[in-house]
DNA sequence: GACTCGAGTCCCGCC
DNA sequence: GACTCGAGTC
């Protein structure tokens, strides 16, 4: 493809702070891959750029176009990844520089789930109260503003927000004392050792001459202040972003980091890409007319010249008949249009509505791709096996101990595991100190305290051996050796279930593998800590079917970054788009917008709206309520900002998309 | 103290 | 519909 004057004026600005506003399918991948490649054209040694985006895919992809663009002739690549495994990169030179041991645990959200459930259990806090995973967003939250224990305690006002804070000062400890640390503390100690060790931030900054910032409108408070520090000394500095699609306000991304570049870079050069090259304008007028409903945005108006069809809104009777329309139409185009399944997106707000989509395509036959929700990592047997290898990497961490320790049963009851957890606490000592010294303490059974002694020296043994002996070999005879495979018959009758759950977890023996023939010098730390990072979006059995051919079912806030010649954004309706947290927090039904935007403009040549009049929640079928957005994006509704414009005003009909009588 | 039973609550999104 | 929690019962 041909730059554009705007696009190419964005490629060939090669020093200074560099804001692209690239509206959505501008062509903004283009860009920055070009940019890097005329960077290296003018003399750039690449290992002195980097790149960071947003997910592993999204930094893979790039690589790949890179790579394309580049040809394979040089030797060193540029540096392109997540602002995560750039964090986990530095912190393995310098963690221990802020109190933690080098061998650090990464914990993901399950970790921290039974972290926060301990600690709540400790003082004595039910779930009604706080439920773990609230604590746990709350907890990201804070960290994500920079806020520490002490800070949250003298911020609190509630009664909850003080238990929150008493908790989050105990989940602190409770991670640290066993060399753990959450996504969010990887950007947190990130920053912290930037702020406290400007040698060290010099050092880290100093490795690169040129920086790109990949969708910098979800850049949270840390992820902000790591691009300061790193681009302070060069200040090239190149961001690329759209406000109208910031959709992870939830997780501390902040709008105004973009909306004020030019604040903190007063020198900054700005650029607007506003010419789409993927959608038709009648998808483009609907988009427009939607995001123009939000307040606080930089105005940017898409333009674009194919035409095509309107976009439609269906109305259905509920869940069920929804699915059933959308993958019959889906169906009926893949036999009479030529359609191929990988040319269609079911986009939802939330990871419970694809059940019924999900029912009806395998009904049709026809093959699709479910991302979200539960991902390999995330499975049982998955996560067994991992717990090992933490374990075997870091003996003290709990989370790990506790979940094996009697899996496969080994006779090491509750009443046992709960006095040994007693005695390392009244010792403040990691349990794993305490296994060798268990029957010492009395109240522990003799048959008991031989079990503890095995599975002490099991885990001891493999330890040692995990040092010098290949990885995938070792993780294969732990698995033997433990009788995994005869648990899982033992759990799971059917042999199907038995079938694919031995099969993930050879796979993951597979990903050890492919895991040690890759790095470097690979440690089973090394390998542990780049699955958690990765987990998510680094599922290559979803990728290649994807590429195979399948239809993609995904929530709207997988769906960033990609197109699809025919979209059904579906469900909705009040509550769900916008959802009701958001309506009930108040403020953020502009965020929704955005996120309804993101799934309008994803639409390449056909776009289908859908809305149940009914659906069950929480078992029963309830009434529903079309979606306001509805009546923004099809003109039906007043905008506020036109109106102070002096705008004429839009039909104020709400008939068009009223419930028929009945 | 172990049990049943009904009421009340619940899962939004993810690197 | 699934789960937890507390009151009530044995």
């Amino acid at each position: 493809m041909d730059l554009n004057a705007a696009q190419l004026e964005a490629v060939k600005t090669l020093s200074g702070p560099l804001l692209v506003l690239a509206g959505a399918g501008t062509g903004k991948t283009q860009v920055v891959t070009h940019r890097i490649a005329e960077l290296i054209r003018h003399r750039t040694p690449p290992g002195r750029i980097l790149a960071v985006t947003f997910t592993n895919k999204a930094a893979k992809e790039m690589q790949q176009r890179a790579a394309a663009r580049l040809g394979r002739r040089l030797k060193e690549k540029p540096e392109i990844s997540t602002f995560h495994s750039l964090s986990v990169r530095i912190l393995r030179r310098h963690i221990r520089q802020l109190g933690y041991p080098t061998a650090f645990t990464i914990y993901d959200r399950a970790d921290q789930q039974s972290v926060a459930r301990s600690v709540l259990r400790e003082i004595k806090v039910a779930d009604a109260v706080i439920r773990p995973a609230d604590l746990i967003n709350q907890i990201g939250r804070w960290k994500t503003a920079s806020i520490r224990p002490r800070q949250a305690a003298a911020i609190a006002e509630t009664d909850k927000e003080h238990l929150a804070a008493v908790a989050y000062r105990r989940y602190q400890n409770a991670l640290k004392a066993v060399g753990a640390v959450d996504f969010d503390d990887l950007l947190l100690c990130t920053e912290e050792l930037f702020r406290r060790f400007p040698k060290i931030r010099r050092q880290e900054a100093g490795r690169f001459d040129h920086l790109l910032i990949d969708e910098y409108q979800d850049t949270n408070g840390s992820q902000y202040r790591i691009v300061k520090a790193l681009a302070a000394g060069h200040r090239n500095l190149c961001v690329v972003g759209d406000d109208d699609q910031s959709i992870y306000g939830w997780r501390g991304a902040e709008v105004t980091h973009i909306l004020g570049f030019k604040k903190d870079w007063p020198d900054a050069k700005i650029i607007r890409l506003e010419v789409n090259y993927r959608s038709t304008r009648e998808i483009i007028a609907w988009a427009n007319r939607l995001i123009a409903f939000n307040k606080l945005r930089h105005v940017k108006v898409l333009r674009t010249t194919v035409r095509g069809e309107k976009p439609r809104i269906l109305q259905l009777q509920d869940e069920t008949t929804e699915a059933e329309t959308v993958v019959g139409e889906i169906s009926a185009r893949i036999r009479t249009k030529r359609r191929r399944p990988r040319d269609f997106a079911i986009l939802c707000r939330t990871n419970e509505q694809p059940r019924a989509f999900e029912m009806e395509l395998r009904r049709a036959k026809i093959p699709y791709v479910l991302f979200g929700g539960m991902s390999f990592f995330d499975r049982k047997e998955v996560r067994d096996v991992l717990a090992y290898l933490k374990l075997l990497a870091n003996p003290r961490d709990e989370v790990s101990l506790l979940r094996v320790i009697n899996t496969p049963p080994r006779g090491i009851g509750q009443t046992t595991v709960a006095r040994l957890t007693q005695f390392a606490v009244a010792q403040a000592r990691p349990v794993w100190d305490i296994l060798p010294g268990a029957a010492k303490h009395g109240g522990i059974a003799p048959a008991a305290t031989d079990a503890i002694k095995q599975f002490q020296s099991l885990i001891a043994a493999y330890r040692k051996r995990a040092k010098s002996e290949p990885l995938a070999r070792l993780v294969a005879e732990l698995i033997h050796q433990i009788g995994y495979r005869n648990e899982l018959a033992r759990l799971y009758p059917n042999p199907n279930d038995q079938e694919s759950r031995w099969a993930s977890v050879e796979e993951l023996i597979n990903a050890v593998g492919s895991y040690a023939a890759s790095a470097q010098r690979p440690t089973l730390l090394g390998f542990l800590q780049e699955a958690t990072i990765t987990s998510r979006d680094d599922d290559r059995q979803r990728e290649s079917q994807l590429e195979h051919n399948a239809v993609a079912l995904m929530t709207l806030h997988s769906a960033k970054g990609l197109e699809f010649p025919e979209v059904y954004l579906v469900g909705m309706e009040e509550g769900l788009l916008p959802h009701k947290r958001s309506i009930a927090d108040g403020s953020d039904v502009d965020e929704e917008r955005r996120l309804c935007y993101v799934g309008v403009t994803r639409a390449q040549r056909r776009l289908t709206l859908t809305l149940a009049l009914s659906r069950r929640k929480w078992g029963k079928p309830r009434p529903t309520q079309p979606s306001r957005f509805l009546y923004e994006i099809t003109g039906q509704a007043d905008n506020p900002n036109y109106k102070a414009a002096g705008k004429p005003k839009k039909s104020r009909s709400r008939k068009r998309i009223a419930r028929p009588p009945g």
